[in-house]
DNA sequence: AATACCTACAACCGCCTTTCG
DNA sequence: TCGAAAGGCGGTTGTAGGTAT
């Protein structure tokens, strides 16, 4: 069964670097003749080599539309928005990409793009703010229930309160992909990566808890609010890109609201909350380790992306619907959402606060079962910790 | 100057899908 | 309908050039 190799039976085909001699013959051939069949092109062309091998030298870079040099910041917010949309499909992002081959493109990714992601604190696999920074999480908490020395522990609530920011995030991308889609003009707008509004916002506190300003959430939701939500128009709905925080219908409505529990409170059920399964959740493209000696109730999974492709994609849209007819209006949407059915009538976008008080409802109403998980580390750190100061 | 290391990118490999007799 | 051939795709490797030690 199976496919002998390309050229197998061939043992002296030339591999490696072509020659300018080489090329020279191909394109001449092609230009003569058209490539017609690429397993015998090779022979009729004089050329020493695999037909795989001619055609990749030609559709990647002998090809006469082909665009050579390097890529513009356009092309590069296109190459974002559609890997985010569509992954390593290399050769649809190349379809939206005129003169680039898919070949260019998947390597300009893995040489620029995914580092100045990661630089930028974004996870270039799921275009979300890294997880993996949380993931000493569940060590430190169990390192705190254990009995860590007492000058460890402002260093591990520093990570704690780290946490407890990043979870607060989750919750506020549902917030704000809400308020995106309803302030979103229509795709022909410059298409930016959502992830940069939670980038800057991550960035903020993760300069805020560098800085020493650990401990003052209050501090930190003022940069949060100094963030202008307004901004979120031009994003193009990008936050349709963020899966809810989870689709688990929580039925207990015990949960105080986070505004009104005490901080240590949140703190603590926001990081038991991030702890464990949630991090090494597959949607979260994380297959880091969960602290082995907890016994936190899984995460229910978050719903799947729902990657329409380009076929779903042109069927979906309406005709003539504010599509940019470049195929941009493809987009992912969550099966479902936890913040489905919100009352934007609610929300005002310029009231931080409000937006706070807006995620505590939604926390109180539909809250994950992570959030509510009990026996584990960091409830046991609460009650360790429930009587002394912070 | 020599060596090690890093980076970018061209090319290859193996698998899957499509086409065709 | 089936199987082989061909095409296509994404991941990986090889290599050349640049930089740091």
């Amino acid at each position: 069964m199976g496919r002998s190799p390309c050229c197998e039976q061939d043992a002296d085909v030339k591999k490696g670097p072509w020659t300018p001699e080489e090329d020279k013959l191909l394109v001449e051939y092609i230009g003569k003749n058209g490539h017609g069949s690429w397993r015998r092109l090779p022979k009729l062309a004089g050329l020493n080599r695999c037909g795989k091998s001619c055609r990749l030298r030609w559709t990647n870079y002998l090809r006469p539309d082909i665009k050579r040099g390097g890529f513009s910041d356009d092309e590069e917010r296109l190459i974002i928005h559609l890997h985010a949309t569509l992954g390593n499909k290399w050769s649809s992002i190349a379809t939206k990409l005129k003169g680039r081959t898919d070949n260019e493109i998947k390597n300009y990714w893995n040489t620029h793009l995914r580092k100045k992601l990661l630089s930028q604190g974004i996870d270039p696999v799921t275009h979300r703010p890294r997880t993996d920074l949380l993931a000493g999480l569940p060590n430190l908490l169990a390192a705190a229930n254990l009995g860590g020395a007492a000058h460890q522990l402002p260093l591990d609530l520093n990570a704690i309160k780290l946490q407890a920011d990043a979870a607060k995030f989750q919750i506020l991308q549902g917030l704000l992909r809400v308020l995106a889609s309803t302030t979103a003009p229509p795709p022909t707008a410059a298409v930016l990566p959502g992830t940069e509004l939670m980038t800057s916002i991550l960035g903020a506190t993760l300069a805020a808890n560098s800085a020493g300003i650990l401990g003052q959430q209050q501090q930190q939701q003022q940069q949060l609010a100094s963030v202008d939500l307004s901004r979120l128009g031009q994003y193009n709905g990008n936050y349709d890109n963020l899966p809810p925080l989870t689709n688990d219908s929580c039925t207990q409505q015990t949960q105080p609201a986070m505004s009104s529990m005490s901080p240590d409170s949140l703190l603590n059920r926001i990081s038991s909350g991030i702890s464990g399964d949630m991090l090494s959740s597959p949607e979260l493209g994380q297959g880091g380790p969960s602290a082995s000696n907890m016994t936190t109730s899984p995460m229910a999974a978050p719903p799947p992306m729902v990657a329409a492709d380009d076929h779903q994609c042109n069927t979906n849209t309406p005709s003539g619907g504010g599509g940019g007819g470049d195929g941009m209006s493809c987009e992912q949407t969550p099966a479902s959402s936890t913040f489905d059915g919100l009352n934007l009538d609610d929300i005002d976008i310029n009231d931080m606060e409000g937006c706070w008080a807006m995620t505590d409802m939604l926390l109180a109403e539909q809250c994950p079962s992570w959030l509510i998980s009990s026996n584990n580390a960091s409830e046991m750190y609460i009650s360790k910790n429930n009587t002394s100061e912070m």
